[in-house]
DNA sequence: CGAAGAACATGACAAATATCATATTTTAAA
DNA sequence: TTTAAAATATGATATTTGTCATGTTCTTCG
């Protein structure tokens, strides 16, 4: 496993701001963790004791709702931090995380950071940043999850995830996911999930390969409401 | 206009963890402002140059859709701070802000609370911990758009208000809003709203005089799903 | 390879919600 | 006080979305 001082991963979260100091002691008590696809990382309700750093793979965060389907909340990427609201809280997590794919992850000890947290300004004035920007797109998500039309919503997070995760060499959608975790992004049934993404194939919006789906019309979609 | 220092107000946010004399110069260069029920404090999209303090009084904050309705995001009383999200990430506001009643506020310059924001460990902290508890009020209200019933949020919204802004001396919500205000809270139709807060009252839920609403059976509302 | 289970797909129908029309009541302004 | 405008209320109807049933295709594992 490499080290912390030398890792790229870093240049896309706040551990970034963290002196070569810091990051020299945050690198002796990490640990490595590797995540097959479909296995839960922590679930909603348990005490998180650190910070999960993505090196590679995508999970799903998502929030059990009391009619007891789940709702995923958002995204995770390489370069993600996982845990950082329950950190800052002193609360057991809200979330669950679960690996979308194989996924391979750093766990940062709470008791490290937290201290680099009290005393590094800059540090903490980033991780602030973080939180501002998840809080803004948990924000505009509510406002479209409450206003605009699932099939709306379903157009939005395949171009989402097109400008945002990007698209393998044959231009498929880069994250694969299962018909149900669109319903369960989207906020909707699981059949109305497919029927939508059935119509948007006959319409020539979008065609597929088993799972893999690939834009074919994105200026369309963007119109679709 | 009092004195920072000895406001009470200040206990309610971030702004207790602020020294006695960070605080007097934040007194110094605070300015006091009036809006009048209906009044727009600050519209998405504007810079803000500081937070505002509520003093008293209730606002709304919310977020223009794509298809031209408001949504609701937040309500925000005696205590909250406007604008963390804004300062922090030094970027204009994602949220408009509008009076539902006559408001007292103070406004704090930018320069100042960044300043405290980048020198005061312990106050940087403060406002990362209510950062965190935005962001996981903001997920919840996701997961209840993606997943509950107009009816259901209708009255998780009623019963929301009933415990965390109380009733006047008659029972009746201590906030008033309009049918339209309810309808972009839990993101529907005003008629939709109209029709549900008319079932309601007729199935003995509740009871209303003018625009005020009273809960009349809270245990009632508390199952509807 | 073949069977079993999971994921995907689609029809039929039910329920929830939006939209449009039109009263009625309340509020605010002249 | 009167009157116009806004907010509330409710019916009729259209649209969207959910649910249940059933069939098909894909995957996985013995």
């Amino acid at each position: 496993m490499g080290k912390c001082e030398s890792c790229i991963i870093k240049e896309f979260n706040a551990l970034k701001s963290l002196t070569r100091d810091e990051l020299m002691r945050v690198s002796a008590c990490k640990t490595g963790k590797i995540y097959k696809k479909g296995q839960v990382i922590f679930e909603e309700g348990e005490t998180l004791n650190g910070v999960y750093c993505v090196r590679d793979g995508v999970c799903k965060l998502t929030k059990l709702s009391e009619n007891g389907k789940d709702q995923v909340v958002k995204l995770v990427v390489k370069g993600g931090l996982l845990g950082k609201r329950s950190l800052v809280s002193e609360q057991k997590t809200n979330l669950s995380a679960v690996a979308l794919n194989d996924m391979e992850m750093c766990f940062i000890p709470k008791s490290e950071i937290m201290n680099d947290l009290s005393k590094n300004p800059k540090f903490t004035m980033d991780v602030l940043r973080e939180m501002a920007h998840d809080l803004k797109e948990s924000d505009e998500s509510l406002v479209n999850m409450a206003q605009k039309s699932v099939k709306c919503r379903m157009a939005e997070i395949l171009m989402y995830i097109h400008d945002n995760f990007g698209t393998d060499d044959e231009g498929y959608l880069s994250i694969v996911l299962s018909r149900e975790d669109y319903a369960s992004i989207v906020g909707t049934a699981t059949e109305s999930a497919i029927r939508i993404l059935s119509q948007f194939k006959k319409q020539g919006l979008i065609s597929t390969s088993g799972k893999r789906i690939k834009i074919e019309d994105y200026t369309s979609l963007k119109w679709i409401e």
